[in-house]
RNA sequence: GACCCCGUCGUCUAGCCCGGCCUAGGACACCGCCCUUUCACGGCGGUAACGCGGGUUCAAAUCCCGCCGGGGUCGCCA
């Protein structure tokens, strides 16, 4: 058996689609899955149309989804190599010189649509004499080359997505462009010979390809060379049912990235977007698993297939990204989070986290904090468990480290429906003020229960104020973890605080 | 319009190739209950789908035909 080699081939023009990011990932899994190489290969033949930036953005993105490659190549630095080739197809024949201008063909295109015709380019130039084109080139006009399509030839694969496919010679738009009249090659053609040269033996891309495929099917046949297997991947669809695209919200990995989701979360999420593990592979995993759609990077690439490919077209719809997304936060072990954070506040400008010995300077949005690094932690094992993303880790840590709050609406009008709020508030500042032990969970509760008897109070109207006084909130994590985090200090601070604000209304 | 692809819960899907084990399974979301001083977390349970119509067959989500619906591609873009 031949070596597997897939290849990764975008086009520089913006941040990378998560269409495209899947395909990466399709294309990645299968590689490892197989022992085989993954290829990345910058397609940047349309000068005008690719920019450095974008360049960037495409390994920046990859080594953030942790996708690593083998081998990385540019068409751009490839142009002689592609020459060649040009080269042999014209001696052969098999290729000629076009000198129709855009405005001709555009001319054609639309009598032929007008006739209910499929617009073909009709072989025009196909057999021009020697002195033909050299009239035409005194005109000041510049050739493109074409590749000649045979006339009703069955062209055929089996796709390892879709499965059997077929088109007839006659249906895909007559002799094709393989060199534009600048002398760059075009994609359907370089994407050929690289293949070729580059031994790709599985071509994994997206379904928006099939039409592509017999052409270069035409072309392999034409260099005699060894055609690779095709896989096809379905379409990534709106919420409409249309294709994926930045009108539909958030499409670009880069975005993901920039509002907190893990890259774990996202390589499980695009993982089971058209893609199931094969059931008998799953049971030998099952056992050790806590939750059965959760997959690492390495589960995947052990159950992966192109045979468990869905062939149907996805709809992307972030709800389970959310899900995947809070399971990680709450299960990655701490020192992995925070260099998750670490990573995610480089991408962000209103969010930093600076280091100096142990100390923390935290800021969010118009929000600074100061603290050290364990507490840092502590108040992210108390929270963890209602972040969706890793931004929410600085909207919980407002609770937890700023003794300044407003009280809300709602938490006003308990006070006011519940008259016996500020005894309960006293009680407890008294007890706390008195207090000679460190503060914990358990002598929290004790005084709690004290209150309750002293002042026969229970329940919510008990509970209630405390969480108010403290919080400004109806709602927030356990008081009792809540109390301890804080300490003796802290938790009289912010009750002399709300004391305060409250004999002021 | 032509060519091509696709059609199972709201969404992602299992099952389809090789008809019966499908009273159609799972996940997310949603709803309810339990846990709980609140909100979450966690546990338990529930609602919810084979696009339609014909065949073939003792038996069809699964095979065949037609229809309908959705999508993609028709560039000197990739």
């Amino acid at each position: 058996m031949k070596k597997v080699r897939v290849r990764f081939a975008p086009s520089p023009t913006g941040f990378m689609h998560v269409g495209n990011a899947r395909t990466a990932l399709f294309n990645y899994l299968f590689a490892r899955h197989n022992k085989g190489d993954f290829i990345l290969r910058i397609e940047d033949t349309d000068l005008e149309r690719h920019n450095e930036d974008a360049v960037k953005a495409i390994f920046e993105t990859l080594n953030w989804l942790t996708l690593d490659y083998d081998e990385v190549y540019r068409q751009s630095k490839r142009f002689d190599i592609y020459k060649k080739y040009v080269d042999y197809l014209l001696e052969k024949g098999l290729a000629y010189e076009c000198y129709c201008t855009k405005e001709e063909l555009e001319k054609m295109r639309e009598e032929q649509l007008k006739r209910g015709e499929p617009p073909r380019y009709t072989g025009k130039c196909r057999n021009l004499t020697p002195e033909e084109k050299e009239r035409l080139r005194k005109e000041g006009r510049k050739p493109v080359i074409r590749f000649k399509v045979p006339e009703n030839e069955i062209i055929a694969w089996d796709d390892l997505v879709k499965g059997h496919l077929e088109f007839n010679s006659s249906n895909i738009g007559g002799d094709f462009v393989i060199v534009r009249s600048n002398g760059i090659p075009v994609y359907n053609f370089v994407v050929v010979v690289d293949d070729h040269l580059m031994n790709i033996t599985h071509v994994i891309r997206g379904e928006d390809h099939i039409s592509n495929t017999p052409k270069q099917i035409l072309l392999y046949k034409a260099f005699g060379w060894e055609i690779p297997k095709f896989a096809h991947l379905p379409i990534i669809l709106g919420k409409d049912r249309s294709k994926l695209s930045k009108r539909h919200g958030s499409t670009s990995v880069e975005e993901f990235r920039k509002k907190g989701y893990l890259p774990e979360s996202l390589i499980n999420f695009l993982a089971l977007l058209g893609w199931y593990p094969n059931e008998e592979l799953y049971k030998k995993l099952a056992s050790k698993k806590e939750h059965v759609e959760i997959f690492t990077k390495e589960e995947l690439i052990e159950l992966f297939d192109l045979k468990d490919v869905n062939p149907a077209p996805a709809v992307f719809d972030t709800t389970k990204l959310d899900f995947i997304n809070e399971y990680f936060i709450r299960k990655l072990d701490l020192d992995t989070l925070y260099k998750h954070l670490l990573e995610f506040v480089k991408v962000r400008k209103d969010i930093d986290i600076k280091e100096e010995n142990n100390r923390l300077l935290i800021k969010y949005k118009n929000e600074i904090y100061e603290t050290d690094k364990d507490t840092f932690f502590k108040a992210i094992e108390l929270t963890r468990n209602y972040y969706t993303t890793l931004e929410d880790v600085f909207v919980y840590l407002k609770e937890l480290l700023k003794d300044e709050y407003e009280i809300d609406e709602n938490a006003l009008k308990f006070l006011r429906e519940n008259e016996d709020s500020l005894k309960v508030i006293n009680a407890f500042y008294e007890k706390i003020k008195n207090l000679e032990e460190v503060l914990s969970k358990e002598i929290f509760k004790k005084l709690v229960k004290e209150i309750q008897k002293e002042l026969k109070v229970k329940g919510k109207r008990l509970y209630m104020p405390l969480r108010i006084a403290l919080t400004g909130k109806m709602q927030g994590l356990e008081l009792d973890a809540l109390v301890e985090f804080l300490g003796k200090d802290r938790v009289l601070k912010r009750l002399e605080n709300f004391l305060r604000k409250v004999e002021n209304a």
